[in-house]
DNA sequence: ATATTTTTTTAGTCTAGTCTAAAACAATTT
DNA sequence: AAATTGTTTTAGACTAGACTAAAAAAATAT
């Protein structure tokens, strides 16, 4: 499998966590920024492997074996930047480029070693599930912030966007995994949020609070 | 800079060591295990990106700048399989090849701190030195076994060939990286040595005894 | 129901890196 | 010195993966 193939099958991948209906031509195309016609011959190339199900125009989903096989992608990446923050002490928001490298090195025994060197975690830095070996998910409920009701305290447990320029905000914030987090007030005129970060009242826009997963 | 340059500079580079003559075309298509015409192609290349001296039907060389890149190619490959043998438990003859996928990895921030998180080796699990972040080298005065006199006793400090069939041999023989080794006999005719390892005596092939690093 | 717009696919082009076959050059032998 | 052999380069073809532009299909608007 090249380094390309695995970054289709991972995109698609994210796309199906979120849609459930087929994923389309452009929505693949827009989110790796390349062109839909690069990606319609990368998907009868991928059809060809069975990798994923795909109708010409009417979108792919990955078959048994694709999803498998973004699993393991997903699995290297999020191990990697566990990797990077636990080991190498790398902050949060530097590891996701690293990650994407990282992810396309070949053995099996490398990653499985590599998991159990950090003690098997069954989440990465920003919250987010590792797959075990055999694709394996444990999946933890969480609820954004922004579907949260007045008075409610729970923890951060992850995030939604992992961009570099969003997690430094947090940083700044002092909001971390693991902070107690309570809301104190929605304002309903913008949807901005007063919220207790352990003792700290901060506010904070919607945008925020709708990246934010607490449980 | 892509993968295949790199594997050419640093194939440049070995072939460097060895011969202080300029590189023929055919010895780096050998090495590569690829075709001189390619091998012609990727030269003008380096070559316009004033990564070597080239000139046509004469061989090639690196220029200071080659010099340097591939030096960071071979720091990157050592710390890697350093780190797969003293974290991850792999054994030396495994980790070859998984370097080779794993220097191409392209993060200064990374290799400096993984190089901090190993605490600064200068050699790597064959005994080869591991360049700095600046590209110096600490070599060490070091000696083949097979051009060593009788009675003489040292230590192993390194190996010349690193496959995997060769390391496996002196796991079994028990000879490993700080091994003590004393010369016993050198037999005249087919050039076999009589050793000491530890407190084991054993015979070896000149083979073996040409591929081992003693100080 | 038809026209328009959007999405997707096709057809053809480009680049990096490889290859084969042929030509050019260098080294060796006679 | 000429002929042979070996090495290196050139010329041209191929593949993967990207692209542009045009065509085809689907979705939306009139």
């Amino acid at each position: 499998m090249t380094f390309s193939e695995e970054n289709y099958l991972k995109t698609i991948y994210h796309l199906m966590a979120v849609s459930d209906a087929d994923i389309s031509t452009n929505a693949i195309a827009e989110k790796m920024e390349t062109k839909a016609s690069s990606v319609t011959d990368m998907l009868k190339k991928l059809a060809e492997k069975e990798l994923v199900n795909y109708i010409k125009y009417q979108g792919v989903s990955l078959t048994e074996k694709g999803q498998l096989a973004a699993k393991m992608i997903v699995r290297k990446h999020r191990l990697w930047e566990t990797f990077l923050v636990e080991k190498l002490d790398f902050s949060w928001d530097e590891v996701h480029d690293l990650a994407e490298q990282l992810e396309h090195i070949k053995s099996e025994k490398l990653i499985n070693k590599l998991d159990d060197f950090l003690g098997n975690p069954t989440e990465d830095p920003h919250g987010d599930a590792i797959p075990d070996a055999s694709g394996r998910i444990i999946k933890i409920e969480k609820q954004l912030l922004s579907e949260m009701e007045k008075n409610r305290v729970g923890i951060c447990v992850g995030v939604k966007d992992t961009s570099s320029d969003f997690l430094k905000y947090l940083d700044k914030q002092e909001i971390a995994l693991g902070s107690q987090i309570e809301i104190i007030e929605k304002e309903s005129f913008d949807s901005s949020f007063r919220i207790r970060v352990e003792t700290k009242e901060i506010t904070i826009s919607h945008k925020i609070a709708s990246n934010l997963y607490i449980k």
